[in-house]
DNA sequence: TCTGGGGTCCTAGGACCC
DNA sequence: TCTGGGGTCCTAGGACCC
């Protein structure tokens, strides 16, 4: 049996939980950059805020008349948050499996009879509220997709005080039955369009489909998700942490970029940033891909995108990426085009033991290499202040706009809030 | 003026091998 | 008239997720 759970409306009751005064108050958080809307109290939603809406297109009319609280992404406290609400779960269930920064699956005993069951969701959400203020929604189900499906009601209907036990068949078929079937996990805008012509509408309508038409129709995946709504549980709880595949690091800029060597700046941050992240997991990588873009957005202006690679000998070494970065900007370039976005893409990594060495390189020297990329980080993540390349620049003329950040609250001495007497 | 960022998986088709 | 069979690896593009 799975228990899913995730966060409500997570970004938005981050800031809530420091900011009592703005308990009933409409909040959004915004993405990078303060583009566009990607966080909505429940107070919020009511008003119509809809999840992506670009922020500019927002009246300041709107927004004071309705007292909306403004936020940037504070991605230092919600990843705090986050590890808060999974070590609780971790240590109420016996497996878990972090799905991204406010959701889980866990793993229940399967023997449990069904009023067990939704006690002990309720416990779980109680458990994490009491230890974060979150409030979280919780489905069980014997398949990871009818745990999904499990939540979605939860969070649709008050009534369920956001718990529901979908383990009996029966309440299954009724779930379903009213369930948009684009409201399936895995069944995305397109194949929701594509399902309707097939007069496929709910969820149930999907159910009963053939698992092999549903192969021969469409592909394996949407075969998996029929197999999952009818209780056959294709999907496992993972639990072993799989390292990641692909670092992309890519910002907007706060300001068009013209200047190359502001482009430079940005670029070589972007790469000392993946490399960073690439350490931090011990892994290597083997390609490396930037790219530069102007805005899709202005109307008689050209579109230019473009994006270069190169295949390196496996590293991990902050200054051997800077190289083949700036080399790749240097072909991609254009000059009298106003940039709004660029990143880096770190691809094909292996780790220490499966690591190539190159027939041309001293390896004596590469070991040194690791030792000082190793004493940056260590200086980087500690309180000393930070050390960085001289490529990365120090006015920062492409950093992204933030105007509207809250404090860390709990992961910086400074930010931590006093309580007056 | 202003429109996010970071991931995964699957498939078809091309290129190659014997 | 008629031109094999069985594979692997790689990539781009499309779909999805949060």
């Amino acid at each position: 049996m799975f228990a899913h759970i995730d966060v409500n409306s997570f970004y938005a009751s981050c800031e809530k939980v420091f900011r009592p005064d703005l308990d009933n108050e409409p909040i959004i958080v915004l993405s990078n950059n303060d583009g566009c809307v990607i966080a909505r109290s429940q107070e919020a939603k009511a008003l119509g805020i809809k999840m992506g809406h670009p922020y500019f297109q927002l009246s300041a009319q709107f927004i004071e008349q309705h007292n909306i609280q403004v936020f940037s992404s504070n991605y230092a406290l919600y990843a705090d948050m986050s590890n808060r609400v999974m070590e609780t779960l971790e240590r109420l269930t016996p497996a878990i499996e972090i799905y991204s920064i406010d959701e889980a699956f866990c793993q229940l005993a399967t023997h449990s009879p069904s009023l067990e069951l939704e006690q002990i969701g309720k416990t779980l959400k109680d458990t994490v509220k009491q230890h974060t203020h979150l409030a979280v929604g919780v489905g069980i189900a014997p398949t990871k997709t009818l745990a999904k499906l499990a939540n979605y009601a939860a969070k649709k209907w008050q009534k369920t005080q956001g718990v529901v036990d979908l383990s009996n068949r029966i309440r299954q078929h009724k779930l379903m039955a009213i369930t948009p079937v684009e409201e399936v996990w895995g069944i995305g805008r397109r194949l929701a369009k594509q399902l309707n012509v097939l007069k496929i509408n709910t969820a149930l309508d999907l159910a009963k489909l053939s698992p092999h038409e549903a192969r021969k129709k469409f592909n394996v995946i949407v075969e998996r998700t029929v197999r999952e709504l009818n209780g056959e549980s294709c999907l496992t709880l993972d639990n072993i942490h799989e390292p990641r595949k692909q670092i992309i690091c890519s910002r907007s800029f706060g300001e068009k970029v013209t200047e190359l060597e502001v482009m430079q700046a940005a670029i070589c941050n972007y790469t000392a940033k993946a490399a960073e992240k690439l350490r931090h997991d011990k892994q290597y990588c083997k390609h490396i891909t930037v790219f530069i873009k102007t805005s899709p957005f202005v109307p008689n202006s050209p579109y230019y995108s473009n994006y270069s690679s190169e295949v390196i000998a496996a590293t991990n070494d902050t200054r051997e990426l800077l190289t083949a970065a700036q080399n790749i900007l240097q072909r991609i370039w254009q000059p009298n085009k106003h940039y709004q976005k660029a990143g880096v893409i770190l691809n094909d990594f292996c780790d220490n033991e499966t690591n190539q060495f190159d027939l041309f390189i001293d390896h004596h020297k590469k070991t040194r290499n690791g030792d000082l990329m190793q004493v940056i980080d260590k200086i980087n993540y500690s309180h000393l202040g930070k050390i960085f390349f001289a490529s990365q620049g120090v006015n920062g003329q492409w950093h992204m706009k933030q105007n509207r950040l809250s404090p860390a609250y709990t992961t910086r001495i400074a930010d931590i809030a006093t309580v007056k007497l």
